[in-house]
DNA sequence: GGCTCACGATTTTTT
DNA sequence: ATCGTGAGCC
């Protein structure tokens, strides 16, 4: 491959630098010292600590800039890993912003997957795939994983699929191969664990496909064993820059090695203070020893932050103190003192979930001579997703706008899975786990039986699933409706093959990948695929179906559709959604953010709330027990990440009782609340320490003695007292507000009692009451609720509403 | 082939 | 509590 000539490249660049030279820097302009040295230290090995708001994206682009317009290297010699396509978006986006210009020429800033896909399809047949291989993601994997586990007459019940795919998930990300398994992991999964990994990947490279630990594995295996290639590789990329380098991975610790050994021009960023994804792989050792693996490296701390105010930065200074092992920084603001972090403790998790949704209405409003601050700008940030459920509940009751980001992603929806494996089984029809997935969805009465049948055609055969089906209906080896179904199916693939694109244009690089066929057929991919989901039935499917979520998979298929305008054919669509998981719908609605700790991590807020701050919950209970001490500083840095979100208000609170799987606990303040420095929090009083304002039937069955037996509990934990104890000057916040819903009387006529009704969350159910805009909804699925007459539609409406 | 019932698990999540 | 999965039954 001569692309990476050297000599050729050297020249240009010269050119360019001496083009360059003349040119203006503007993207130096307003960096402070320590990201102005990130940014001129273009040589050697340079770490760069970029606390928590410290402006890292900002002196990652200009360095990028920087490197660009001295001349340094060339767009395509910059090789620039991110974690997420939205980073690597964001980076594109600022870099093309700093330099006048789209950044359309770096082909190689990417997610670390996006760039082993580009350098797989090169090197495929050197580890047995062909360069169209195709990716699995998590939920094929599990499937095919599952057959091998049924294959081998493994109790799939003690054994389950999901746990074999976490253990050889675990072991790829070590970048251990099935031979390289250490022996001392002989006993897992029953200790069939590596024959099985054996046998899955055997199984992966007949159905020439991967999985994402492989995009990593296959490339660190194929830098291992082939020097040359190395050698190219490491001469093509004059420059590395690693973003989130806490969250790598032995593997991409490995792959980032290799590629940097030759000329170590390597800069890594991250913050091992926001080390949370521990458990998925990160080894926070990546960044701690980063100064031995490239000796002499340069270390640059990014520690004045732009985000927060004094009080919060040292809240969360204070808590993340109790971390042993770190690298050490300590975040100063310019800012204006501002609020200090509020605390309050309530009654239980319904109570601060309510408490939440008036602070938020008040906050709205604009409280104590504060600025009303907008629903967009404020988040609620919680440690497991289900404790969203109390705080959507409430927001539901209220009538406050929300959204939650987070949940399943949307090409890991059902419908959206099933699309595509038609799209794929048309691509490529030896996708046979494309085959299986959609060959009876819609169902066409073909069902394990049957399913069988078609299996052992292929095998005796050795063919494709879908040629099996065609031998199998040639044989007359199916009957009835089955039979006929099936040679619909079959006679469609073919149809709606024959009427795709011709093969595409990749989209290289360097321009050496591929050249194309001319197109040929007759429809367009956005056409074709309308057809395929149209004549396959699966719209009709959905169309059918009178579940709550039908409207809603409709849409997200319509979503698809659009989604594929984007791209030049199915195929480049296919690639690009294997590797791309963001679904960013353009909201323009004021709406409260909910999401978890891990989601909010590089995100900002004014005002954060962070509830359910409880010894068991958050830390959690199973990161300590599963992972001792270190488990409980990935929590610590979870709240640590938490606090640091926060611009101007800071929120934490607590609840004495809780819900945990059904049952009533009582929790404890969590330790973090503990390690809280006092002098920057101002202990909020909760509404029920001086009488109960007005939440009438909430406060059934709470005796008096039950509730000052708990409130004694939850009151007298160690961190609780001395924080109250603490609060007499400026304490006692403003008295709370009592609740004042302004009643829309022309709301009420908008439902009758007994009309049926639809609702985006719950369902469809029955008007069993109106109170104002409020209405008691017995729902068929969610039970009695009540919610605001917004939030509804007519039953026989709810197929019209684009929810 | 589709439905109901019982059982078990249940932090965090990207690609 | 609640949700998803698998087995067993019609």
């Amino acid at each position: 491959m001569d692309i990476f000539d050297d000599e050729e490249a050297f020249a240009a660049a010269s050119l360019s630098q001496r083009a360059m030279a003349a040119r203006p820097q503007p993207y130096l302009d307003g960096l402070n010292p320590p990201q102005r040295e990130a940014v001129e230290t273009l040589d050697g090995p340079v770490l760069m600590l970029a606390g928590a708001g410290t402006g890292k994206t900002r002196a990652l682009t200009a360095r990028i800039a920087h490197l660009l317009s001295t001349g340094k290297a060339r767009p395509n010699e910059i090789l620039a890993v991110t974690f997420t396509n939205k980073a690597a978006r964001e980076m594109k986006t600022r870099v093309g912003n700093l330099l006048g210009q789209p950044a359309e020429g770096m082909p190689w800033l990417g997610t670390f997957h996006a760039i082993c896909v580009k350098l797989l399809r090169r090197h495929a047949e050197l580890v047995g795939l062909k360069s169209n291989f195709t990716i699995l993601d998590t939920d094929d994997q599990v499937r095919l994983m599952k057959q091998l586990i049924i294959a081998e007459n493994i109790d799939e019940k003690r054994w389950p699929a999901r746990a074999l795919a976490a253990v050889i998930d675990k072991w790829k990300n070590r970048a251990w191969t099935p031979e390289k398994v250490p022996a001392g992991e002989a006993a897992a999964f029953n200790n069939r664990g590596v024959e099985l990994y054996a046998a899955y990947q055997q199984r992966l490279k007949s159905l020439n496909a991967c999985d994402f630990g492989d995009l990593l594995l296959h490339m660190v295996t194929i830098f291992q064993t082939h020097d040359d290639i190395l050698q190219q590789y490491q001469r093509w990329f004059r420059y590395i820059l690693v973003d989130e380098y806490q969250d790598t991975n032995v593997a991409q610790y490995l792959w980032l090695r290799l590629l940097a050994q030759a000329h170590k021009n390597i800069c890594c960023v991250g913050d091992d203070d926001q080390s949370i994804y521990g458990w998925r792989g990160a080894e926070v050792g990546n960044i701690l020893k980063f100064d031995k693996d490239f000796p002499g490296a340069k270390v640059i701390r990014l520690e004045q932050n732009y985000r927060s105010t004094p009080h919060i930065l040292a809240a969360a200074s204070g808590v993340i103190a109790g971390n042993k092992g770190r690298l050490g920084k300590e975040l100063w603001t310019e800012a204006e003192e501002g609020e200090k972090v509020r605390l309050i403790g309530h009654w239980d998790g319904d109570e601060e979930a309510r408490w939440v949704g008036e602070e938020i209405e008040a906050m709205q409003r604009g409280t104590r001579g504060m600025a009303p601050i907008s629903a967009n700008n404020m988040a609620i940030l919680v440690r497991a997703s289900h404790q969203m459920r109390a705080f959507e509940d409430r927001f539901l009751t209220i009538g406050l706008p929300y959204r939650v980001i987070g949940g399943p992603r949307f090409y890991e929806r059902m419908e959206i899975r099933d699309a595509m494996a038609y799209f794929r089984l048309v691509v490529s029809p030896e996708d046979d786990l494309a085959f299986e997935r959609v060959v009876n969805t819609p169902k066409r009465g073909l069902g394990d039986k049957a399913q069988q049948k078609i299996q052992m055609a292929a095998r005796s055969n050795g063919v494709s699933l879908l040629e099996g089906a065609r031998i199998l209906l040639a044989a007359k080896g199916l009957t009835g409706k089955g039979a006929k179904e099936l040679q619909r199916f079959v006679e469609g693939i073919e149809r709606w093959r024959g009427l795709m694109m011709g093969p595409m244009r990749a989209v290289g690089p360097v321009d050496d990948l591929i050249e194309d066929d001319v197109p040929q057929g007759t429809l367009n991919h956005v056409e074709l695929a309308e057809m395929i989901l149209e004549e396959s039935g699966y719209t009709e499917m959905w169309q059918n179906d009178k579940t709550p979520e039908a409207p809603g998979r409709l849409e997200n298929l319509k979503e698809l559709v659009k989604a594929l305008e984007g791209f030049e054919n199915l195929q480049g669509f296919l690639e690009h959604v294997s590797l791309i998981m963001d679904n960013e719908s353009d909201e323009t609605e004021e709406k409260v953010t909910l999401m978890t700790l891990h989601a909010a991590k590089g995100l900002e807020f004014p005002a954060v709330f962070l509830p359910g701050w409880e010894d068991g919950l958050f830390p959690s209970q199973r990161a300590m027990d599963e992972e001792g001490l270190k488990g409980l500083e990935e929590e610590r840095r979870l709240a640590y990440v938490g606090i640091t979100r926060a611009e101007e208000i800071c929120t934490i609170s607590f609840a004495g009782n809780r819900r945990v799987y059904g049952q009533w606990q009582s929790q404890l303040p969590s330790r973090f609340i503990d390690e809280l420095p006092e002098e920057h929090v101002e202990v909020l009083t909760p509404p029920g320490l001086y009488g109960h304002q007005g939440s009438g039937s909430q406060d059934y069955g709470r005796s008096g003695l039950e509730e000052r037996a708990v409130r004694a509990d939850v009151y007298n934990s160690p961190g609780w007292k001395r924080l109250h104890a603490n609060t007499g000057a400026r304490g006692t916040s403003q008295p709370r507000e009592s609740r004042n819903f302004t009643i829309d009387a022309s709301a009420d006529s908008a439902f009758t009692i007994g009309e049926r009704v639809f609702h985006q969350k719950f369902g469809y159910g029955r008007v069993e009451g109106v109170e104002g805009d409020k209405l008691e909804i017995a729902f068929d699925k969610a039970g009695i609720k009540r919610v605001v007459g917004r939030f509804l539609v007519a039953a026989d409406q709810a197929d019209d509403v684009p929810f």
